[in-house]
DNA sequence: CTGGGGATGGGGCCC
DNA sequence: AGGGCCCCATCCCCA
């Protein structure tokens, strides 16, 4: 399972906005940065050649994208993972796969029809209202019934990306993933481009070498935090990563994953 | 083969 | 809304 937890794949109703508004600019660092690291002239590299930055039409329709969630509709609501962390409604989500298109067997005349018929207080004057709609319903049943099956519905949004298929709970998501495709940040030095600017910022350190973190244990020092922390596994006793069946434990995932697929689970 | 370092990708959170 | 940073994850390479 890739890191990408907020992947949407299986909501049909992919909508995709103007791609104009996500026109990502190249960004290059500021000069001042290499000052302290003089390097030679640098032929122009393949990626920055003309045709790898030619405009590219991402979004296939013209879906109102400046049009933000209505209130109180998080599309990330209910789905909390084991981390604490924002995880995707799962693939199995019924509610919008039930309701694609204007399919429904209930036209909103009937629902409204039928709230009157079951409902005593019907005869009343229609005194709830849909928020998104503006559809009035006479009952709170009716109104509730119609949200579930319409409005609410609808408004759960995906965003999609046209160069891949993945689809995003939100814009912002969606833009920070097109500039994995875009890769704006490109480094002077070498003209290895990045999606962000602090990865460029990283990517620069192993041209200065600048190490700003160290480790407090033997002072080796690294230019990437997470390196950093997977170092200090080694200074550990107990690892963090253990195998369930030999209980061998592990400073990294990566040696777990490579430990049970050694054989530890079929030898135990 | 194993363990560890280097480099990088990518989504979330905070300001 | 966007930038910066955090955290997690992965791949590659080397001793």
């Amino acid at each position: 399972m890739p890191r990408s937890f907020l992947v949407k794949k299986h909501f049909n109703a992919s909508k995709k906005p103007n791609y104009s508004e996500l026109d990502t600019h190249t960004v290059i660092i500021s000069p001042y940065l290499y000052e302290s690291f003089p390097m030679p002239v640098i032929p122009k590299p393949e990626i920055l050649s003309s045709g790898a930055y030619s405009p590219i039409t991402v979004w296939t329709s013209a879906a109102p994208f400046n049009s933000p969630l209505p209130s109180g509709l998080s599309p990330l609501a209910g789905y909390s993972s084991p981390l604490g962390r924002v995880s995707p409604p799962p693939p199995s989500d019924t509610s919008s796969k039930d309701h694609s298109g204007s399919e429904s067997p209930i036209s909103d005349e009937e629902e409204r029809l039928q709230s009157k018929l079951s409902d005593p207080h019907a005869i009343e004057a229609e005194k709830f209202q849909c928020n998104l709609c503006n559809k009035t319903y006479s009952t709170f049943s009716g109104l509730a019934k119609h949200k579930q099956l319409h409005c609410d519905a609808q408004s759960r949004k995906s965003f999609s990306c046209k160069y891949c298929d993945k689809e995003y709970v939100s814009l912002g998501a969606l833009k920070m993933h097109i500039r994995t495709h875009t890769l704006p940040c490109v480094c002077k030095i070498c003209g290895k481009a990045f999606s962000r600017p602090w990865l460029l910022q990283g990517h620069i350190r192993t041209h200065t070498g600048e190490k700003p973190f160290s480790c407090p244990h033997c002072n080796r020092a690294f230019a990437d935090r997470s390196n950093l922390r997977a170092h200090l596994q080694t200074h550990s006793d107990v690892k963090k990563y253990q195998c369930k069946n030999c209980s061998k434990t592990f400073s990294r995932m990566s040696l777990l994953h490579k430990h049970e697929e050694s054989g530890c689970c079929v030898a135990h």
